[in-house]
RNA sequence: UGUCCGGUAGCUCAGCUGGAAGAGCGCCGCUCUCACACGGCGGAGGUCGCUGGUUCGAAUCCAGCCCGGACAACCA
């Protein structure tokens, strides 16, 4: 065995034995557990989020399935629309060519290709980490099943009535061409202007000698406006309502109306309406029958409906030349700066259009509603669980979602036309033609736009699992156990899985969904490649050197200008670059940090700490193995205090991990994984086992019997959190104790609390020895006596317990304390000394040289002062007679015992400064 | 503006069904001792955001406020 730790020799090979064992498919025996992927995107490759989720999921799947649980995990791809035909566009470009060059069935099938490389790629880092998923059922929402699913649930929300074809002023993006969902903009606030324009009013002769004054952040959609309105209660415009204005560049007559949408507070008071290029004036426009002037072509260029100057032009240019002529007519009355919320396509960064389309809508209300019963009636459940306030929030609010898409890459959505312009629905043409009893010489043309991606990834649970086939493994794992997804999804993911599991699948998709945080970097800023602070898990496992850290970071920048300050804050803070952690290391750091808050902060520092816990763990199974070869184990022989306790011990150990498993607590598990290991098994019980297994008696075959028991079993409690070192300790370990270790942990049983006994004695017996080494060590380490140094030590008013103990575990505290002798001794005889207090037992160290009493009178009195003020707080309290009423007996007969200890031990403590004191 | 989350040691975070302030990292000493220097031993460091209230007792419960963050919504 390598005398260090060292990733790179197991963590693969490992990984190939379990696949090639088909160790990843459900046992197909127990009470069902799965989990569904969160599908990745297609576009490239996994970041530090997928990282964390995937670990939190193969902890849970890993633990499940050593429980017992027939276990599924199951993997798959998203075809994600917009943002692989966005990589494909740009490699395209980068080419010199356009998606149009191709075709559309051309591009498409270079985006099935992309997939290929890419979704390879994803699979093997999601191997890297560990991922025990059932590779044989890996699905993608663009397979033939998948796509089949799709076809009949948008076919039967058709007939339902539940989708429908409508005009409507959509999201539209004008670069990448393609209505949004109101979730795909992101709206910022950004510095802008309010533009303030005098627009005349018409008197009844037709002159205009009045105006009203109109504030906008959008100068050029004034060529739309059809109205300009005021609030029905204003008293300055009252006499107003009804007559018209003069729409200054257009010439139009639009009549001035009343609308309690406006807010007399604001601005002027006057609102211009433009219905077919603002979200509120359409609904203002609804409800007066205003009509619809759309300024826009696709681009956001203006169309021809503008009078002749601004036609062709950008909507940036045409909002300069509207106010140059505005201004230059006399109608422009001021301009204040103003900030204002931007709404912007959250892939392509333009800024979004309201734009009038026909588009493709799902009513969700009939949806949403048993959706929202169903959590409210806890038939899925959010942990943490205020999420599901969000959730509600959200679904209480919804609005119909509109599911077409203007690409190529995509579910294109089964409804055809004919020349009319009518529209049949249908699983394919023939089935359309079927439906609606079209003749062959009828010639019909299928929509070419797409579905939103999120509507194949809401059918994801159970078309995965073969829906609308009746499969067993749909009868088995459906509804699924857990979800295990980020907050940002709740509204894309999450309530439509929901709205369509239940209206679809005839359940819940999931009984629980574990929401978990954002991974940032170590400074809270959100990771992501325009900041150039991203890291790739798998340079945390294999570590990387700094020149192609930087190579990595600033390639293929979209803003190049940022690449030299990202460099350098690269070579800052790597100055060496990144070493090799191991994925154990990496899986134990997103388990530590997997707490209840909203984000997680990802520190290497703590990666290293925690590789260093694999590497303590790797020495203990080497002392293990080192002090058990070749020797015979008896599994009959009497165990000693040590090992009785370092079982009771890993008792508490196993209920903890346990109860924390149940709950999700994974920073909880791992801790207490981590205190065990660390602090009890090696920093104790290892060390307690030396001096037996010197004296190789009896009490040595308890000991390597416990050694080996506890290395085993910690290896299974751990391998949910760290997979690889366990996998290959564990082989070790079984094969000495005799077992078949041609397994794997991972299919073994977890361990349970009940399997070790409980031992109060073995408790108290070690923490007696603990307590009286923690005193010599003190002395020592404060007195700075060197470590290795035998010393003498006098034990003064030992009690009964003292002295059985003492002649119990002498040895044992002789050796672990390093101790010359140990003495019971007589205060008066005690010669001058170091002390401790253990209890009312005193721990001398006698001076002799060794130790500089000006040093030891200080060491006391700093003590006595601690001690005081813990006096004192506890006589406040005995002293206040409410408290001596009302708290409970055993707090009270706590804090007296309290009060006695700190007072005897005061006592105690005086004496000996006294004595130090008289040798000065 | 609303909803939610957070404010505990230098940093990252536990503890929050109320009864003596915790961990990891960092820091300061000592130490390469026969599993491990990716180690061992010892130590320093906190008016638990602020103000009130409930209580014998509050980091923990309640109210208000301040600060930070996320998400919704929004006034042209």
């Amino acid at each position: 065995m390598d005398k260090a730790y060292d990733p790179k020799n197991i963590e693969q090979p490992v990984y190939e034995r379990w696949e090639k064992d088909g160790c990843f498919a459900p046992s197909g025996e127990g009470e069902p557990y799965c989990i569904m992927i969160p599908p990745p995107n297609v576009t490239g490759t996994l970041h530090m989020g997928h990282a964390f989720q995937l670990t939190v999921m193969d902890m849970l799947t890993r633990h499940a399935r050593m429980c017992g649980r027939d276990t599924l995990w199951q993997p798959g791809m998203d075809h994600a629309g917009i943002a692989t035909q966005m990589v494909v566009e740009r490699q395209l470009n980068a080419e010199g060519l356009d998606r149009r060059d191709l075709g559309r069935e051309a591009f498409v099938e270079r985006v099935w290709k992309w997939k290929e490389t890419s979704g390879g790629k994803i699979c093997e880092q999601q191997r890297r980490i560990g991922a025990s998923v059932d590779w044989s059922r890996t699905r993608f929402t663009m397979d033939d099943g998948l796509s089949e699913a799709v076809r009949k649930v948008f076919v039967d929300l058709y007939d339902e009535g539940l989708i429908y074809r409508g005009k409507r002023l959509v999201n539209w993006d004008p670069v990448l061409l393609t209505a949004l969902s109101d979730l795909e903009t992101l709206s910022e606030e950004e510095d802008g202007q309010l533009w303030h324009f005098r627009y005349p009013v018409l008197d009844d002769d037709g002159n205009h000698k009045e105006h009203l004054i109109v504030a906008t952040t959008r100068p050029e959609t004034m060529l739309g406006d059809t109205a300009v309105a005021v609030h029905p209660d204003d008293d300055r415009f009252k006499t107003l309502i009804g007559r018209e204005i003069e729409l200054p560049l257009v010439g139009r007559r639009i009549p001035i109306i009343a609308d309690s949408y406006v807010d007399p507070e604001f601005g002027s008071g006057c609102v211009k309406i433009t219905p077919a290029h603002d979200h509120n004036d359409y609904e203002v426009g609804q409800r007066h029958d205003l009509p619809l002037i759309n300024i826009l072509n696709d681009d956001a260029s203006l169309n021809d409906s503008v009078p002749e100057p601004y036609r062709g032009l950008t909507r940036e240019a045409a909002r300069k030349q509207v106010v140059a002529d505005m201004e230059r007519d006399g109608f422009l009355e001021r301009i204040d700066p103003h900030r204002l919320m931007v709404p912007r396509g959250d892939r392509s960064g333009a800024v979004v259009e309201p734009y009038l389309t026909d588009q493709w809508y799902v009513r969700i209300q009939p949806l949403a509603d048993p959706a929202i019963a169903a959590v409210k009636d806890g038939r899925t459940r959010f942990v943490p669980e205020n999420w599901s306030k969000t959730y509600f929030e959200w679904m209480n609010n919804i609005q119909d979602w509109c599911i077409s898409r203007q690409l190529w890459w995509g579910h294109r959505i089964p409804a055809w036309f004919d020349e009319a312009g009518n529209v049949y629905v249908g699983y394919d043409e023939a089935d359309a033609r079927r439906r609606h009893q079209i003749g062959d010489d009828v010639a019909l043309t299928q929509d070419n736009d797409v579905l939103d991606t999120w509507f194949s990834s809401a059918l994801w649970p159970f078309s995965t699992l073969d829906w609308p086939e009746q499969t067993r493994e749909l009868a088995t794992y459906y509804p699924t156990t857990v979800l295990v997804t980020g907050f940002d999804i709740i509204f894309f993911w999450v309530a439509r899985m929901m709205m369509m599991g239940l209206k679809f699948a005839g359940d819940v998709p999931f009984a629980e969904v574990y929401i978990h945080g954002l991974v940032r970097d170590e400074s809270g800023q959100k990771m992501s490649k325009a900041k150039g602070n991203i890291l790739d898990p798998i340079d945390i496992i294999d570590g990387i050197d700094l020149e192609s850290l930087v190579r990595k970071r600033t390639a293929s920048m979209m803003q190049p200008h940022l690449k030299d300050k990202i460099e350098k804050a690269t070579r800052k803070q790597f100055p060496k670059g990144i070493p090799s952690f191991g994925t154990d290391a990496m899986r134990f750091t997103f388990a530590s940090l997997a707490t209840t808050g909203r984000d997680i902060r990802f520190d290497l520092g703590r990666v290293e700490g925690y590789r260093n816990f694999c590497n303590k763990i790797w020495n203990a199974a080497r002392y293990v193995l080192m002090n058990t070869d070749g020797a015979a184990i008896r599994t009959d022989a009497t165990p000693g205090v040590a090992e009785r306790w370092i079982r009771t011990r890993f008792r508490a150990t196993v209920e903890e991990v346990q109860r924390a498993f149940e709950a999700y607590r994974f920073d909880r598990a791992a801790q207490a994984i981590y205190e065990f290991v660390w602090h009890e098994y090696c920093d104790w019980y290892l060390e307690l086992t030396k001096p037996t297994l010197r004296a190789d008696d009896v009490g040595a075959d308890a000991a390597r019997q416990t050694l080996l028991e506890m290395l085993e079993a910690t290896m299974r409690l751990a391998h949910p959190v760290m997979p690889f070192i366990t996998d290959d300790l564990w082989r070790r370990t079984r094969s000495r104790l005799g077992a078949d270790a041609t397994g794997t942990v991972m299919d073994q049983p977890f361990p349970k609390a009940a399997d070790y006994a409980e031992d109060v004695d073995a408790e108290h017996d070690v923490a007696w020895l603990k307590g009286v080494i923690l005193g010599v060590r003190q002395i020592r380490g404060e007195m700075n006596i060197a470590p290795g140094k035998p010393l003498p030590v006098l034990l003064v008013n030992a009690t009964e317990a003292d002295r059985s103990r003492l002649h119990e575990h002498g040895t044992l505290l002789k050796e672990l304390a390093r101790l010359e002798s140990v003495t019971l001794s007589e205060m008066d005889s005690a010669p001058p000394s170091a002390t401790a207090l253990h209890g009312v037992m005193q721990i001398l160290v006698p001076m002799a040289g060794l130790i500089d009493p000006v040093a030891e009178a200080a060491r006391l009195t700093k003590q006595i002062e601690k001690q005081r003020k813990e006096l004192a707080k506890t006589h406040g309290k005995l002293g206040n007679d409410k408290f001596v009423s009302n708290a409970p007996a055993d707090i009270l007969a706590k804090e007296k015992a309290r009060a006695a200890d700190l007072e005897s031990a005061l006592t105690r403590l005086d004496q000996r400064l006294s004595a130090v004191n008289a040798m000065l």
